[in-house]
DNA sequence: AAGTAAGTGCAAATCTTTCGCAATTAGTGT
DNA sequence: ACACTAATTGCGAAAGATTTGCACTTACTT
């Protein structure tokens, strides 16, 4: 069972575009499907995009990789080894702040508590703004 | 400069499908443009669709509607009357849990503290498990 | 080495939201 | 009541993002 390489592991078939949809998931962080496809493209200038969609929807069904939405909903994927973290989206710059879950774990107890709620605060960003454009007009 | 129109008030023509539309998001609560649009077509066979998609722009733009971003990403208008509240969405069954602001009080102000990050929570929805959900396979 | 099912490329189809433009209409002033 | 002007609408087309059908290719099994 145990075999020698992870996307055989899952039960996926080994295939160089996979492969590297893989590798890009991990190296870009929050990458669009759009951005994936581009850093493929430069090893793999072949590669179409519906496979870029198509093995990153197979890639999240064997947990390698999850998508989350920041800004106005596009969705962005990452890897399933980071660290588990919340977004804080800037609606004014765009600004990206990882919040370690840790930060976050009275806020979900809470909601756990009050409304039997399991939270998962990867998933969906967190809108706001950050210090600098709070201070402007 | 009291008018006698909510509409007029904020400088905008009063036509009937401006006033629909407001009413259709009022009283749908978390409405889809397509699901605005429906409910409109019940009075005003004729609306078009992109009547509707300018009408919850421009009455965003003036402040009697908001949108957030409730599952996946999809955008739905509420009315700016309803209590500010956030959204839980139970990713298994679609539920949409209403939590006053204060619940998230302690948590924004932490955010704000830790980040200088000023918190709207109300945008996008929080993603998890409802208690029942959570409760199955 | 051959067979089979999974995976890929390509083009077309969907779905959602936006845009240009000519026709209509609300609000303003006579 | 009538005319004027700019805002708004309807409509069709465009744009952007994602999905799908299908024939061809390829990874893995035997
Ligand atoms: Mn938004
Ligand atoms: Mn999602
Ligand atoms: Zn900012
Ligand atoms: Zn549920």
């Amino acid at each position: 069972m145990a075999d020698q390489h992870e996307l055989r592991d899952k039960g996926l078939r080994l295939t160089p575009q996979r492969e590297l949809v893989l590798a890009a998931v991990r190296a870009l962080e929050h990458a669009t499907p759009e951005e994936v496809a581009e850093r493929v493209k430069s090893t793999h200038p072949g590669i179409n995009l519906s496979t870029v969609y198509r093995n990153l929807e197979t890639l999240e069904n064997v947990g390698l990789v999850q998508h989350s939405h920041l800004g106005h909903g596009g969705v962005r994927y990452h890897a399933s080894t980071e660290e588990i973290h919340a977004h804080l989206n800037c609606e004014s710059c765009g600004t990206i702040i990882e919040v370690p879950i840790d930060a976050t774990a009275s806020f979900t107890q809470s909601l756990l508590d009050g409304y039997g709620f399991h939270t998962d605060l990867a998933h969906l960003a967190i809108a706001g703004r950050c210090e600098s454009c709070f201070n402007k007009p």
